[in-house]
DNA sequence: CGCCTTTTTGACATGGATCAATTGTTGTGG
DNA sequence: CCACAACAATTGATCCATGTCAAAAAGGCG
């Protein structure tokens, strides 16, 4: 759709695994030296813009890699223009199942992302002699596996305003992760989605997600700095609009 | 919710692994003869009614194993009544993440169903000495996310007769691979949940699904037999109505 | 047969989608 | 620096699919 999906990804300069931003949280955590070397031996880092495609659904799968910068996304588009998001992928997620020989989503650059690939033959060579990697490969797979039903329910069950507060909580606590300040005080962090992501990640419209955003901002649960940073004097207030039952168990 | 959830499961016969209804679709595949008397050795069949809870969401996971006969499924219940299905556990599919020690939701038995469960340690166990092992439980969890993305295309953006009619294919096609009939041909099938569960798992209400099955009937699209069974005169039809893109890529 | 559960059907309300217009933002060339 | 074009976000008006409430059928079972 995009002409600008012919622009190329970029070549990235190598880095050693060692020196990896995410090698402790990756599927290279506890691999021994010897198993990085052999990765280090396949691997290449591409940088993909926002909004380019990186793989296409049905398309082959050549490659596997990490998230190591920026966000991408696992999304189907039908004929129709009608997208939804099923995966959202962060810095130390994997790409690409290995089982399936074509890729059953599109996977798609949302923010500027740079990706760790291994080319599929070689990496599955190694998974067969390394049963610590297979064993990460699981626990990676059984982690998403968790991620991609809480998705559900937000689908499945959330209204509208519960479904934009719950991505607001999720954007805010990653943020908050990512520089280890906790949520309980003022918050201030970037919105790195535009509307239309939002609303293919929530299952929504644009203007579904705008009406939202501005009602919250008329309530005073959020203050909107310039437009691409949220401000949130209460994250208490914001957490209780989710729908979420922080408390776990209840008896009816 | 229901107090029949205090009605305990009923000890099953033991059937050896040799014998099981579905030693090949399940992770025993592929074991070895010496891993499958292992197998044998530690696990027990347990049966429970249609509405039995049979883990608790947030419970500590004493048990793993698989669906046997029936259906179960794994669902999250809030304190307001309303709650949505995430995964449907069918006859050879897996129960328990080996990860965590808490279920993240609920299991329940939809219909009646069988389980072979094994003791949760001597399972890891096993599992850390058998690769073969491992890699079944990997390939299962791929699936599984899979299953998982597909579902949340389905809660994401399908309309209600969408939603019924992929449930409705998913039913035909899982009976068809169990009992080696292509869904081509003229189609016959048991429904084994009934309307409240089929509104849990597509996020609708029962007077929805309701609406929409009636829309089917008067279609012509299917036809019921008793009101367990359902007929499918073409199948081809049905697929239709789901809204999926059945040939894969296109060019907006 | 009568009680209870499940399913179907109907009438109505409403949240979110759709269509359309306005405003705000960003980038580009003069 | 401004003017203009392209894009993104907001806002408004309306429509419709699905939810909600209520009642009638249809099964199941003692």
């Amino acid at each position: 759709m995009k002409h600008s999906s012919w622009i190329y990804s970029s070549l990235t300069p190598h880095i050693r695994c060692i020196d990896c931003p995410v090698r402790e949280h990756t599927i290279c955590a506890n691999c021994g030296s010897s198993e990085l070397e052999k990765l280090d031996a396949i691997k290449t880092y591409k940088t993909f813009q926002a909004g380019q495609t990186i793989v296409r659904a049905g398309d082959k799968v050549e490659f596997v890699g990490s998230v190591t910068r920026g966000v991408a996304a696992l999304s189907r588009n039908l004929i129709d223009g009608r997208c939804q998001m099923v995966g959202l992928l962060l810095p130390s997620d994997f790409i690409g199942g290995l089982k399936q020989e074509e890729s059953p989503f599109d996977v798609e650059a949302v923010s500027e992302v740079t990706i760790c690939q291994f080319q599929k033959p070689q990496f599955e060579a190694l998974v067969l002699s390394s049963p610590a990697l297979e064993h990460r490969l699981l626990e990676a797979a059984l982690d998403e596996l968790d991620a991609a039903r809480e998705w559900m329910l937000l689908l499945g069950l959330k209204t509208a305003r519960e479904k934009v507060s719950s991505l607001l909580v999720m954007l805010a606590q990653h943020d908050a992760a990512q520089n280890g300040h906790s949520p309980a005080d003022g918050l201030f962090f970037p919105v790195l989605l535009k509307r239309e992501s939002m609303a293919d990640y929530l299952g929504l419209t644009i203007e579904t997600v705008s009406r939202q955003i501005s009602a919250f901002k008329k309530d005073g649960i959020i203050v909107l700095g310039d437009s691409q940073h949220v401000c949130v004097p209460d994250f208490e207030i914001l957490l209780a609009e989710t729908g979420d039952d922080s408390d776990g168990g209840m008896i009816s």
